[in-house]
DNA sequence: GAGTACATGTAATTAGTTACATGATTGA
DNA sequence: TCAATCATGTAACTAATTACATGTACTC
């Protein structure tokens, strides 16, 4: 399906970026919250979409002699991914989950070993709530108008805390179905 | 991480089971809403876990000469399945979707558009929902005690159907968002 | 001067999908 | 007898990860 040819397109459409800025874009910022892919996934197919002629770069000299690639989208690469942008696809597969996974044979563990995960994953998505829900707090003093690159940071990191929310509320429930075991 | 390889273990564990079953556990049944693998991949898997000498199998004749195999788990697949098992992982990386990389470029679309996207979500996300809490109400008159099979069968099932009500939700709020521009 | 972040790539391997391939059984 | 399902596999390809590889710039 090549979901990370129109991933990449899109960021280069919203405003020229370098390859390391999108990298990172996937493993620290925003895309993370719903894509991801590493350097050595990213810098490939940035040479393939500009052998599809669907972006362009500028070389740009920092300091003294290090140079950086500017990626721009091109018309072409543009309609492209407007394209994609409007098709309806089906409901993929549901994503994969190693902790779901090992819920599911939760009955080859003792009620304590099975507790201490719960614990420790609800430790770890309290964690990523907490830490969703500063950066909305830090960016967003309102509501941003529908039409803007906000809008999207917006919609994505409220889905965000919001599936958060809902992981944290199944570790509980599941906690107190243990728990109360006679 | 060789993660298939314990998800076929604990299958096995639970009970005896095909290839073919092991399969259509993951196309159709309550794997699903947190595993998947094609048949492609999981009969490869099985001569490996063979091999390793974790599993073994039993030739069954079905009809008049149509062959089955029946995998069984050793005592040595259930102690590295069981090891694995109580094993603590970081929080992998976040699961891509397709549908929230749409909504982050949304401001590549009509205010129309995207109402159009967010409906056709909704109506495969509120399927899926009733379809999952059938499910649930056919299976379980009660909550099943935990150190049973039941019990991972009902708490993933529970966890399905608590996503698919935080992404009903968010879809939600997006369209109101989105309704309410001026 | 040292450590961290910036910046870009390739190679080897593993994981996963799509397509190819074959044949038996069951129920309408 | 026809269609759906049962049942098992391989081949070719695409996607993704881990490891290898190199060098610059900035801050303390």
């Amino acid at each position: 399906m090549r979901t990370l040819k129109y991933a990449l397109l899109g960021l280069i459409d919203r405003e020229p970026i370098t390859g390391y800025d999108i990298s990172k874009e996937f493993e620290k910022r925003i895309m993370a919250n719903f894509w991801h892919a590493k350097h050595s996934q990213v810098y490939p197919e940035l040479k393939r979409l500009l052998d599809e002629e669907l972006i362009s770069f500028e070389l740009i000299i920092q300091g003294e002699k290090m140079e950086k690639k500017l990626y721009t989208i091109t018309p072409k690469g543009h309609a492209e991914f407007v394209d994609w942008l409007l098709q309806d696809e089906p409901l993929g597969v549901t994503p994969k989950d190693v902790f779901r996974l090992r819920t599911f044979f939760s009955d080859f563990m003792s009620a304590s070993d099975f507790e201490r995960h719960l614990h420790s994953q609800l430790g770890k998505h309290n964690f990523k709530k907490d830490y969703l829900e500063t950066s909305l707090d830090k960016s967003f003093k309102a509501i941003p108008k529908y039409g803007t690159k906000e809008f999207g940071d917006y919609a994505v990191l409220l889905g965000a805390i919001m599936r958060e929310d809902s992981y944290i509320a199944w570790l509980k429930v599941c906690l107190e179905a243990v728990s109360q075991r006679e």
